[in-house]
DNA sequence: CTTCAATCGTAC
DNA sequence: GACGTACGATTGAAGA
């Protein structure tokens, strides 16, 4: 505001004066002022003191934490240096306690008295864990489904959601818009004392999930009748949407008859069993018992006749009695266990629509759905079962009022643009963020798989149980010590004896079997809730102990064996459209496989139950086509990149969209509001100059129309290309790069530049800010909870609340939209955030930050990782000896010193841009104009650099002869895994779409092989981080991955940033290479930081 | 009011 | 016509 006015004192402003126009890293110039900072009259202050030592903002933050008198000495006396080491906190407790005795950082004494009390002071305050789950959300009718408009937020909310009121833990040592200057610290404030204790607002319940019942119950039932509607009209839209473009369906059934062709007649079922048979024989006798067991305690077979009940009474009993044991146990050890357990029996007039158990225990009759913990020892025969099966399928229930689950189509929306609120929770618009939403309660999992081997076809299904129980004849049962989180959920109304902690105890250790198969669809989805589970739930570890206890509290378990079905479509067909992937396109493209005869949906019943019918028969669609997919799969030789790759880093990414990135939005709104009144004023002054009130300057068809048309203006000669046409709208391009060369024509006749080209060009860069980084982010940021070890159990509510609450934001992590095979990321995407300051001042990165006060940003990118890959892939001696040799330093100067002939040091930077230009333009397919403008050459220049470097590396040019060939014959490429992309094109008579084809064939194999390698990498990485968890330190988390980039979380100190250093390089480098067979060596670069912007290389 | 294509601009 | 892979905000035409 402030710096309009001034601005505005002197004359208009020119864009030069409000903008810094090159994005270089504005770095720390203190002599400009900021977006969003209070007038520099305020600020002078801030150079005092120790000036020269403090250059670099990283070095500062953290000398203010470690010695906030003297910023040039650390307790040891020892001084920093700019490019030194950093002054990370210090491990050892000694000098913690020396550095510590006068002014304690809320953060350093939180460490520090960890560090001294070995742990056995439960101080909550003790960051032992770097896994925080979202913050409780109420689940009323309206609330969670509600849309944000993005202007009408009244006071309080917008106070909630940048942050203004809160209690800022982090305040006094990390400003991340005030260049990591902090003012207490910086003057050497003696007076500085603790930030006052939070406001005592109203907090939502401490774990998870809790309903409203009141507001569930009279507006959800409003609600329901609208959503009949709606859900109504959203099914003919989509039957409409799919019907034309049943190419997918189609497709599949191509599939399909391909497979039953080589399979003969399709007996899917029978592949697995045989080998299972061999496996198991000897157990098979023993096992049968077991069946019958079980299936008489869950759901009184009728097989077994009368005399099952007798047993199922007997065998419940002794559950009965553990079970009673456990609960005085549990009631005992953990006093808020009971205190949400009283709360939760309170509630017992609870409305919120449970599945009816007498039509539950009918239907398991009529529809075969066990229940798989009807009791303890029920379940551990269901679990030993399974584990001797080779195959099964399951999926996650939701509770909700049609019990759904993750196969819903990723697309699916239950709302329109215009519309205020969602009328399905589950819905995928941008509202709403799905690691959010599949923390919601869930029933449990459900399972399908053939109990006898000997009938493969004959499928059983179990429901799992995973929420509270209220039992039809004890009631509500406890909840166990440490799965506090579910207390809230609504019960499911089920006879139930086995423990909550045996059903996820259970459950875990089927995810967790490495030689069972899997089988499920969006996994990425279905795996969130388990996740979550590792991260909050916390086992009574003498009733489970085993090595595994050691990743609860984390994120960031790898699963194994996981078979999606959904991403092994895509990898057969990544050249499909997204909707071909889904669920229900697969059922109708193998809609032959399976008989017409549809179940009979059971009259009257509520919706949850045809849910749950549903689901099974979901389920049994899957675990029926799982052996078609798996040799589908083989026969084009994809099985081992789905196994080793794709469907390991499916849990990982699942993992990461759980645990999210730290968001800073502090000083969001004031920025917004200065950049909105801006636009405004910029907007204004164009509609005079344009004498049209009704000129909108955000159209690129208006703006052509006055600049071409009104004012006559024509584009330089060598701009011409620019113009768009073919299509409908053909207007002449408006491009940045289109005004910037109009400008440039003016000016260099002798004119004045034209005001109008400065206010577009301005209005576009301000305008693309705001409504892409500064508006939209504090929208998706969600709160989230530190979460504590068992060590922090014991702590006072008091404390903790708003210390442990930051705001995270969770990106939609994709593998399944990039036909290449690299990831893509939305909401928002975290792949094409502004590497540099996008306004002065204003650097977007600096927004996203380590999540707790004690660790930090580490990240790790590949040098020019898709050159090597073209060296690697078309094997060229030349190129591969230039990165093979150790003093490899800069890759293009040597590169253009061998196409030149140069000696490397004699390699200009224009030189060195041109070989660059060059081989990105190789990588890309680009032709010689294009490189030639873009260069600012002339063509025949340009065409003599590409036939220097196609004479220098000639494998290069075969490699891309060859490859365009195979593409030709076989109408695909593989990258380096074996992975495909069909490029149906490449034979097209149009030489337009077939030259297309042709670049993209080069370019898929680059790219594509670049992003194996970083999966692969992430891999790695997620193997020694478990390495790292097991030996007993506190590991990085993966946060974010940009393609050739990996950005991790990790304590701030040296130890382990230089721990991390050695494991990541080692892990992405030398272990890749090896695994991949690599003939380049890889070069990473690691650097770190407070936030992401701010990142210094190590 | 919704949907779709086109344009522009970020990232790697 | 001639630069590969994404996402998303906005506009404006066309359909319901
Ligand atoms: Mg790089
Ligand atoms: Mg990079």
């Amino acid at each position: 505001m402030s710096m309009y006015l001034e601005l505005k004192d002197r004359k208009p402003p020119s864009a030069r004066d409000f903008y810094q126009t090159n994005r270089i890293n504005s770095g720390n110039d203190d002599q400009e002022y900021e977006f969003g900072e209070p007038p520099p009259s305020s600020r002078n202050k801030r150079r005092q003191g120790d000036d020269e030592l403090l250059q670099d903002a990283l070095t500062r933050r953290i000398l203010s934490i470690v010695s906030p008198m003297n910023h040039s000495t650390t307790s040891t006396g020892e001084v920093f240096h700019i490019n030194g080491p950093l002054p990370f906190i210090a491990n050892n407790a000694s000098q913690v306690s020396s550095s510590l005795s006068k002014y304690p950082h809320p953060s350093f004494h939180y460490r520090y008295r960890d560090v001294m009390n070995d742990g056995n002071d439960n101080d909550d305050m003790g960051y032992h864990h770097h896994a925080y789950f979202f913050h409780p959300r109420k689940i009323t009718a309206d609330q969670p489904l509600q849309h944000t408009p993005k202007e009408s937020l009244n006071h309080d909310e917008q106070k909630e959601m940048y942050n203004v009121n809160d209690y800022d833990p982090w305040s006094n040592n990390q400003d991340i818009y005030s260049n990591g200057y902090n003012d207490s610290y910086a003057h050497g404030n003696e007076n500085m004392t603790l930030p006052p204790p939070p406001q005592q607002t109203q907090q939502p319940h401490q774990f998870g999930y809790s309903y409203d019942h009141n507001g569930w119950n009279e507006q959800g039932k409003k609600k329901r009748k609208k959503q009949k509607k709606i859900t109504q009209s959203a099914t003919t839209g989509e039957l409409q949407a799919t019907t034309p473009s049943s190419t997918g369906a189609q497709g599949w059934a191509q599939v399909g008859q391909i497979a039953s062709y080589h399979s003969n007649i399709e007996e899917p079922v029978q592949n697995n069993s045989s080998r299972e048979k061999t496996k198991k024989s000897k157990k098979k006798k023993k096992k049968k018992d077991a069946t019958v067991d079980i299936r008489s305690s869950i759901m009184g077979d009728d097989a077994t006749n009368g005399e099952d009940k007798n047993d199922n009474g007997q065998t419940s009993k002794p559950a009965k009695k553990s079970k009673q044991d456990k609960r005085s146990f549990s009631k005992e050890k953990s006093q808020t266990s009971s205190k949400s357990t009283t709360v939760h029996q309170t509630n017992t007039t609870m409305n919120y629509d449970p599945i009816p158990m007498e039509t539950l225990e009918t239907f398991a009759e009529h529809y075969k759905i066990g229940n798989a913990g009807a009791s303890s020892e029920a379940l551990q025969e269901f679990l030993k079962i399974v584990q001797e099966k080779r195959v099964i399928s399951w999926t996650i229930i939701f509770h909700d009022e049609i019990c759904s689950t993750p196969f819903l189509p990723s697309t699916k929306k239950y709302c329109t643009p215009k519309g205020k609120t969602c009328t399905m929770w589950n819905c995928t618009c941008d509202n709403q963020i799905r690691a959010q939403q599949a923390a919601a309660p869930i029933v449990g999992a459900m399972f399908v798989f053939p109990m006898d081997d000997d009938q493969p076809n004959d499928l059983d299904c179990f429901l799992l149980p995973l929420c509270p129980i209220d039992d039809p004849d004890e009631g509500l049962q406890d909840i166990d010590a440490g799965f506090e989180r579910t207390a809230n959920w609504p019960p499911l109304k089920i006879t139930c004896r086995s423990t909550l902690q045996e059903r996820w105890g259970t459950f875990r250790k089927i995810l967790l079997d490495k030689s069972l198969i899997k089988v499920t669809f969006q996994a990425n989805v279905g795996l969130m809730p388990f996740h979550f589970h590792c991260a909050y739930d916390v086992p009574n570890s003498n009733a489970d102990a085993n090595t595994e206890d050691k990743n609860f509290g984390y994120l960031d378990l790898m699963l194994p064996n996981i078979w999606d079905l959904r991403l092994a479509s895509w990898m057969l067909k990544p050249h499909g459209k997204e909707e071909d992937l889904e669920l229900d396109i697969m059922k109708k493209g193998f809609a032959h496989f399976f008989p017409k005869e549809k179940v009979e949906r059971p009259s009257n019943s509520s919706s949850q139950l045809i849910g749950l019918i549903e689901t099974k028969e979901n389920l049994e669609f899957m675990y029926t086509l799982f052996p078609l997919f798996e040799r589908l799969l083989d026969t084009n030789g994809l099985k081992d990149a789905f196994c080793e790759i794709e469907g390991p880093v499916q849990s990982v990414l699942s993992s990461m969209e759980c645990f999210g990135i730290g968001f800073k939005a502090k000083r969001l709104l004031k920025i917004q509001q200065e950049i909105e009144t801006r636009l405004d004023s910029l907007a204004s002054e164009a509609k005079e100059i344009a004498q049209d009130s009704t000129f909108l300057i955000s159209s690129p068809q208006q703006v052509s129309a006055l600049l071409f048309e009104k004012m006559g203006l024509s584009l330089p000669a060598e701009s011409q290309a620019n113009q768009n046409s073919g299509n409908s709208t053909n207007h002449k391009s408006t491009s940045e790069e289109s005004l910037k060369s109009l400008q440039k024509s003016i000016k260099a006749r002798g004119n004045p530049g034209l005001r109008i080209i400065d206010l577009i060009l301005e209005f576009r860069a301000l305008n693309k800010v705001l409504t892409t980084y500064i508006r939209p982010y504090p929208h998706l940021a969600r709160d989230s909870v530190q979460i504590h070890s068992r060590k922090g159990q014991g702590r006072s509510k008091k404390k903790s609340k708003n210390k442990n609450t930051i705001r995270k934001i969770h990106p939609m992590w994709m593998q399944t939209s990039v036909r290449t095979g690299r990831l893509s990321c939305r909401k928002p995407n975290m792949q094409q955030v502004p590497s540099g300051s996008v306004i002065k001042g204003v650097h977007p990165r600096n927004f996203f930050t380590c999540s707790s006060q004690d660790s930090c940003l580490f990240a790790c990118d590949y040098s020019q990782n898709e050159v090597r890959i073209l060296a690697h892939m078309s094997n060229d001696q030349a190129l591969i000896r230039l990165f093979s040799q150790p003093d490899a330093s800069d890759i293009y100067k040597q590169m253009s010193s061998v196409i030149n002939g140069k000696h490397v040091d004699q390699v200009s930077d224009e030189e060195r841009a041109v070989s660059k230009q060059v081989t990105l333009a190789i990588l890309y397919g680009m032709g010689i104009n294009s490189v030639a403008k873009k260069l600012g050459i002339n063509k025949s220049q340009a065409k003599l650099f590409f036939n220097a470097f196609y004479g220098r590396f000639q494998g290069v040019k075969s490699w891309m002869d060859n490859t365009v060939r195979f593409a030709r014959e076989n109408k695909y490429v593989t990258t380096i895994t074996g992975r495909r992309r069909y490029l149906d094109d490449i034979s097209s008579d149009n030489r337009e779409l077939k030259s297309k084809a042709e670049r993209q064939a080069i370019n898929t194999v680059i790219q594509g092989s670049a992003a194996d390698l970083m999966k692969l990498a992430m891999l790695k990485m997620a193997n020694r981080i478990t390495d790292w968890r097991q030996e007993g330190g506190i590991p990085p988390k993966l946060l974010l991955q940009i393609h050739d980039e990996l950005l991790f979380e990790i304590p701030a100190n040296q130890s382990d940033v230089d721990k991390l250093k050695s494991v990541v390089t080692r892990a992405c480098t030398e272990e890749c290479q090896e695994e991949l067979r690599l003939s380049v060596p890889l070069k990473l670069k690691c650097s770190v930081g407070l936030t992401w912007g701010n990142m210094d290389e190590i």
